[in-house]
DNA sequence: ACACCAACGTAAAGTTCGAA
DNA sequence: TTCGAACTTTACGTTGGTGT
């Protein structure tokens, strides 16, 4: 019979040792084939793990809509005594104690430009990516003062919402990015740390791990008609996340990220997404934006 | 242990734009 | 005109979860 309390205490300790949310039930049968403490299947990687999460004896567990587990991070109190409590129910982390491994310096260089440009009234809420992770060059950012050739997000917002007045010049950001937010619209990351410079799969995962805070913090910000997800695998991981905690997407297929030749199609979408009837608060006004 | 099915991961192809 | 960068889409093999 395997120890559940030495289990759930060396799947909190690997958490917090790598500074991690949440870990998927593969790797977490690995980490406990590792320390001797559950022998893992080869042919079936997980499947000791899994029994146990279907007997709802590991702390923190939670199984996704496609059916996967997860064991989530907890926060500081007796794991063995926390086990016995009911299974798959989930024990997300408040925003305050998650842990946020990467240094700070870059990510509140966003997160101050992000701020100079929040309406007073939050009517649609935008959700990217991440912040683009520049390399070795200049840092960029949609809210980042100057227009580089690579703003393909910020040129295909302003193109949703003011590409069809006469006259409209995409290239004073300033002046476009000030309307956007007169306009009551605020984008924010679903990732706060850059994850462009990940493989897709690294990428997947981080964007995946990062849904959880994501949809408390559209909670949070309540936008009076809902949230708009940049970009296909956005919407595809995060919608029916976001429309189970009561948060009106306002888009009933993914929208490609507005890159090139998808530019086109991301503005077709949003424009469509504006024009959507859903709404948070059925008895407010019917006047756009 | 096995079969089945859905979801995932990865590589390759496709598209556009800007620079040379 | 060509080439490379940046990104999405697609196809297909692999993997994970479940029921028996």
């Amino acid at each position: 019979m395997p120890d559940a309390s030495a289990i759930n205490g060396e799947l909190q300790r690997r958490l917090k040792a790598d500074g991690l949310a949440s870990v998927d039930a593969v790797t977490a049968a690995r980490w406990l084939d590792q320390a001797g403490l559950l022998h893992d299947s080869v042919q079936r990687p997980g499947k000791p793990l899994r029994d146990l999460l279907r007997a709802g004896r590991i702390l923190g567990q939670r199984q996704e809509s496609n059916r996967w587990w997860f064991v989530d991070r907890v926060q500081a109190g007796p794991p063995a005594a926390r086990a016995a409590q009911p299974p798959a129910v989930p024990t997300p982390i408040s925003p305050p104690t998650r842990v946020r491994p990467v240094a700070e310096s870059g990510e509140a260089w966003y997160e101050k430009l992000r701020l100079e440009y929040r309406p007073e009234r939050l009517k649609v809420l935008l959700v990217a990516e991440s912040p683009p992770d520049p390399g070795n060059g200049p840092r960029r950012f949609f809210y980042a003062p100057d227009l580089s050739q690579h703003d393909n997000l910020y040129r295909g917002v302003a193109e949703a919402l003011y590409g069809a007045e006469p006259g409209f010049n995409v290239d004073s950001k300033v002046q476009v990015l000030r309307r956007i937010q007169a306009d009551g619209f605020w984008l924010i990351d679903a990732s706060e740390q850059p994850v462009n410079h990940l493989s897709s799969a690294e990428k997947t995962r981080s964007i995946r791990a990062s849904i959880p805070r994501l949809v408390d913090r559209c909670v949070a910000l309540a936008p009076e008609r809902g949230v708009i997800l940049c970009k296909r695998v956005l919407f595809d991981l995060a919608a029916t996340a976001l429309r189970a905690a009561k948060v009106a997407v306002l888009h009933d297929t993914s929208i490609p990220f507005p890159l090139g030749n998808h530019r086109a199609q991301f503005v077709a979408d949003f424009r469509r997404a504006l024009k959507h009837p859903q709404r948070l608060d059925p008895s407010a006004s019917e006047s756009r934006l």
